[in-house]
DNA sequence: TTGTATGCGTTATCAT
DNA sequence: ATGATAACGCATACAA
């Protein structure tokens, strides 16, 4: 692969006047650019941009975290990120931390090895959080899709009570009385603590056995712990399930064991990712802003390497509840 | 962000020395060893990849090209990709060409410029394919993904008269004599003329009339689709869809519409992503090896960057029938 | 065991 | 308008 000091012998030129030629400088002879480019042309010359950020500075690129890719939820919030990216010039790097927080940390190094410009963290670990304490001095961290807003870091969240509250009230006014919960153990444990605190505050208790948490977090793990939920004596009726992955597949366990939705059971998921509008019933569901997250992370940390913005903003939106096909009124109360 | 001249000066001994220390060399005193650790520790010092990769030559990057990240299809190829990369200490460096030439080479234009150590690249288009051509000599580059396997390239795809022809027998084999195709115009072209070739092979013709194809590649896309397949005076028994993401918004179209399936249309798709097996009927489909083509792909590439491997292969995977429920016999030859 | 010197490819600051 | 030179952060062959 041939560079500058190659190209300027070619052209019997110094390495400076190359370099001066390529970077369409002023001052430089018009015939010799033209020859210079020509020549490069010619070569196929491709700068090194390890070599020109290493005396510049910058690079251009942002490391991107997120724990999985199959989970299109991550996918568009990366869509988001790309294009507010992209506009502006940059380039994605990133990493795949599977929920694993040695992982996570293991990625970050890599990224500060790579000397990206910045780096935007996707539902990171709360042990992670803390090693980006240490860190958050020497490079832009955007942390997205968190638990809580911290307020010493640049954060684009969702109000979790909020979203949650839609939840509640909505089956509230269908008359449920009697609720469950699907969830898996990384990405939901703070929607069920707020569903529970939610529902407390209408005098209505969670029931331990109408709870059911596992690791999968596809379809098949709506569909075994819907399974599960329907093998209890008594059941609820209604189900507020995490994430719209599990609640497909939870949905099509009600159905395959001859339990109409929403006729006899009402079914609420969380994220509103694209198959839910497409599933065998569509969804009613809490819609996350995902690209948008995607966006707004991106535009936090681009100002803060700019150096545009100082201090640490907390971006918090709000999920809206999108009502289709899984729920409706208690059986039995119209 | 310290770097090494600091910590020499800090342990008061040369850069070099703090190099090799940090290197684990065996040439250095375990006790400056010691002293240069634990300095580097306090300091947070992160190593310049940049830096280390300009002197040395490898990155331990590769880039990964696709056309969209929505798509899971392309999110299991890169897990494939990203599975086969860690192991071996590789990291990912991507880009997303929205199925657009320009942007493709563009961003191969800046894998080269980071140095990435190789490229792989999915669903690109031929004439990026061309652009290859004048690059794999300075880079290796791996296809994935592709229409042809090209002899004169790194290549992972598969065998679409394979694919397609186990989806003309088994609709042949339920009797079905009249077909429809719905596909996009940009991932199933040759799918279509597979389609057409194998069923003119058996004496069928596959009209205009039932030939639907257009820009969406998601579920809408094949909602609207088949929504105006149905729209046809005549209505072909059996429909053949070139991606899942379309087949199932069609199998949704035509339940909507009061067509059952499969029992008054078959429909098939194709690629088996994760959703297909839960769609609103379970899609008979033809699977991708998905990430095996990822995996593949990587092993071909980092082969050829640490030179185990000459000369180009091409590996051909058979993709399988799944049948699952949207196939059945014939309306009324039960 | 440690230091010196050189080079990786590029840009930038001087001169000329 | 162009050349010489230093500098970016690191690794390494060679000396000591």
């Amino acid at each position: 692969m041939i560079n500058l000091k190659q190209l300027a012998q070619m052209a019997g030129v110094d390495v400076s006047t190359v370099s001066r030629a390529l970077n369409d400088s002023e001052r430089v002879k018009p015939q010799t650019k033209a020859l210079i480019k020509s020549l490069a042309e010619k070569h196929h010359y491709v700068p090194n941009d390890m070599a020109r950020s290493l005396v510049g500075k910058k690079n251009d690129t942002i490391g991107v975290l997120v724990p999985e890719l199959l989970n299109t939820f991550y996918a568009e919030v990366i869509e988001g990120i790309e294009e507010a990216g992209n506009e502006r010039g940059y380039s994605l790097m990133f990493g795949k931390s599977r929920f694993a927080g040695e992982e996570e940390i293991k990625l970050i190094d890599m990224f500060m090895r790579r000397r990206v410009d910045g780096i935007i963290l996707c539902s990171s670990s709360r042990r992670t959080i803390e090693h980006l304490r240490k860190l958050k001095k020497s490079i832009p961290i955007v942390i997205a899709d968190t638990f809580e807003p911290y307020a010493d870091m640049d954060v684009v969240t969702i109000d979790h009570e909020y979203g949650v509250g839609g939840v509640i009230d909505h089956l509230l006014a269908f008359g449920h009385r009697e609720f469950g919960y699907i969830g898996d153990s990384k990405i939901t444990p703070l929607r069920l603590e707020t569903f529970r605190r939610g529902l407390a505050g209408h005098g209505i208790e969670l029931a331990a056995r109408h709870i059911f948490v596992g690791e999968e977090r596809y379809e098949e793990g709506g569909y075994r712990r819907m399974t599960e939920l329907l093998a209890q004596p008594d059941r609820p009726t209604a189900v507020f399930v995490g994430t719209d992955n599990l609640a497909i597949g939870a949905v099509r366990a009600a159905r395959e064991s001859g339990v109409k939705v929403p006729e006899e059971m009402s079914i609420v998921g969380f994220d509103d990712i694209i198959a839910s509008a497409y599933a065998e019933v569509p969804l009613t569901t809490v819609l996350q802003p995902k690209q948008e997250m995607g966006r707004l992370a991106c535009g936090l940390l681009l100002a803060k390497i700019t150096g545009e913005a100082a201090g640490f903003r907390q971006v918090v939106l709000k999920p809206e509840l999108v009502v289709r096909k899984t729920t409706g009124a208690v059986p039995g109360k119209g």
